[in-house]
DNA sequence: GTCTATATAGTGATAGAC
DNA sequence: GTCTATCACTATATAGAC
């Protein structure tokens, strides 16, 4: 057998696939579930048959892939080495994880801008489960210990966060354009997020420094 | 006269207006040239009968935004100030501008990465254009010297500016998760953007220094 | 310039045959 | 489980009256 994993695929996890494959590229306003049903060589009516509407199966992918991004999150946070290796094996996790899926944060973040709906879904889900509040908390406390140890300027836990987040995310996110209005070939566009990774870990180490 | 703006307006202005504040909402797909007109208090076919094309209606709005983008940040470029105070006024502009507009950054990314037309489009209009490849030469040259001057670390312009496009961009497009999934008030939104500021600012001067 | 009316096509979803 | 057929709706775009 060549592809285990393809010929044992039922309908639904192919339907399900497919589906991810073209609201990654596309975003949900402009997949239709006919698209997705032609690209899996079924019927619209199939596609329905196994998800009942467009809006449901949308919403267990994007779950799914909430999750699997929040379980990334967690376990790098949970750290025994200094913060300084702390910030760079986590940056370095971010990169090397979002390089298997480089569409992710583009997908997640469409549907959170662009509909309230998906940011109160969000927020009842995971927000304010206490793992993830605990887990903050950690983070405050641990960023706190290091100032009063001399070893890191005078910065929030939560404006880490944020400048973590937007030096990975906003790498990911442009790569589109970057590749299309530079022209760059798909080993330049994987040698530039590689490029991006140390960067910007330099750059955060640096800038966090007391 | 209350509202000179307002009363001396054309349909065809008001249409371009609301059509504008829709795209930027809800992005191309999601919003319908019925809806435009519903909100001008117009009918659909007078959308049509001025702009042809929802795609052309878009296209105009698009590149308008994108000049005036554009347009800031040439002249925040173009600066007689030390490096680290050339840094300091362009970051602050650019934060400054985007508070005026905090859509505007999803708005035009949105586009970008979903449409490979519109990435097109931009490259034939805009990047190819002697005068923006002038300026991000002088701004390598301004780079490499501040390097052989010793007040500048080792980073390629390219860097610098995706840095500070990152912790700028994501400031804004973040903005409305932080305000739902944090429960914020608007007020405390303009405090975290003025925080943020403060903060990339202090983030990227220590971060790119020798 | 603005309207009504409509052509044409696509959408999500369901009913019912096999 | 998968198909065909179809419904009700909405979309963009245009033709033609005023």
């Amino acid at each position: 057998m060549v592809n285990d994993k393809m010929v044992n695929e039922t309908m639904e996890t192919r339907i399900r696939e497919v589906a991810q494959e073209l609201f990654f590229k596309q975003g949900y306003a402009a997949t239709s579930t006919t698209q997705i049903a032609k690209e899996v060589g079924c019927t619209q009516a199939l596609v329905h048959y196994y998800y009942r509407t467009k809006e449901n199966l949308f919403r267990q992918i994007f779950l799914e892939q909430i999750e699997a991004a929040l379980n990334v999150i967690s376990r790098s946070l949970v750290s025994e080495e200094s913060f300084e290796n702390f910030l760079r094996s986590a940056i370095s996790l971010y990169f090397d994880t979002l390089m298997q899926n480089p569409r992710l944060p583009y997908f997640v973040l469409e549907e959170l801008v662009s509909n309230p709906e998906r940011r109160k879904y969000l927020r009842e889900h995971f927000v304010k489960k206490p793992g993830y509040v605990m887990l903050y908390m950690q983070l405050e406390a641990r960023v706190k210990a290091e100032q009063q140890a001399g070893r890191l300027a005078k910065i929030d836990a939560f404006d880490i966060m944020m400048s973590v987040a937007s030096l990975t995310v906003f790498t990911f996110i442009s790569l589109p354009m970057y590749q299309d209005l530079l022209s760059r070939t798909d080993e330049q566009v994987r040698e530039f997020v590689h490029h991006r990774k140390e960067e910007v870990t330099r750059l955060v180490l640096q800038g966090v420094r007391a």
